[in-house]
DNA sequence: TAGTCATTTTCCTATTTAGCTAAATAGGAA
DNA sequence: TTCCTATTTAGCTAAATAGGAAAATGACTA
């Protein structure tokens, strides 16, 4: 749980993720979109997938980034079900997964 | 939408907001649940404050902090809307509140 | 008034984070 | 192999953050 929020208390790095919601992009297509050096776009790659809310998948000498929109809000419904009906019976009625994190 | 990502970017502000789900507390109150120092403990409300999801009463010397749990479910969802339709659809649905940032 | 209690503010230090450039790694093409 | 492109890693500096101790504020009590 920490880790997410650690992840989203990041401008660019939700500014990447609304990115990605319209279609998985390499880390150069993301690059092309902000100011930053590609380095610095590589590390929050880094960071949103320690997080577990983007995947990369390989693609010869590309990466290629998805959204994993699931994880991303399954995580918060889970933070809010303390707080939050709502958020309570979406966090009990999604399949748990099992494994990952 | 910064200011609540920082806010929850912080295991003891998180922890913090859980004692506060029960009931609201002042801050000698909150401070007696951590190792923390109250200084400390009165920063992190600061911060807790600033991104709306905990108001503070005056109560003589005392100062009582509440959850503001519609703000934080609320800004959560808002955030949540572009990735996820069950949350768009709550947020759409909550009524907008005017004037409170 | 002085004294006490609850809280916040100030000031300080240690740690973490963000961003850069340059170098390293790795795949594809010639 | 060599070259070129895409990405990551390393190393650095500047800025932000967390925490503590001590001082300041504000409210109640004797």
């Amino acid at each position: 749980m920490d880790k997410i929020f650690k992840a989203l208390a990041s401008e660019p790095r939700r500014r990447i993720l609304h990115h990605l919601a319209a279609e998985p992009m390499t880390v150069g297509e993301i690059a092309d979109n902000f100011e930053m050096a590609m380095p610095s776009i590589s590390k929050h790659l880094a960071v949103l997938k320690e997080a577990g809310v983007v995947r990369e998948q390989k693609r010869g000498q590309y990466v290629l980034y998805t959204l994993a929109a699931d994880r991303l809000s399954g995580q918060l419904y889970d933070f809010l079900a303390p707080f939050c009906d709502q958020a309570r019976e979406i966090a009990e009625a999604r399949p748990r997964r099992r494994g990952r994190e």
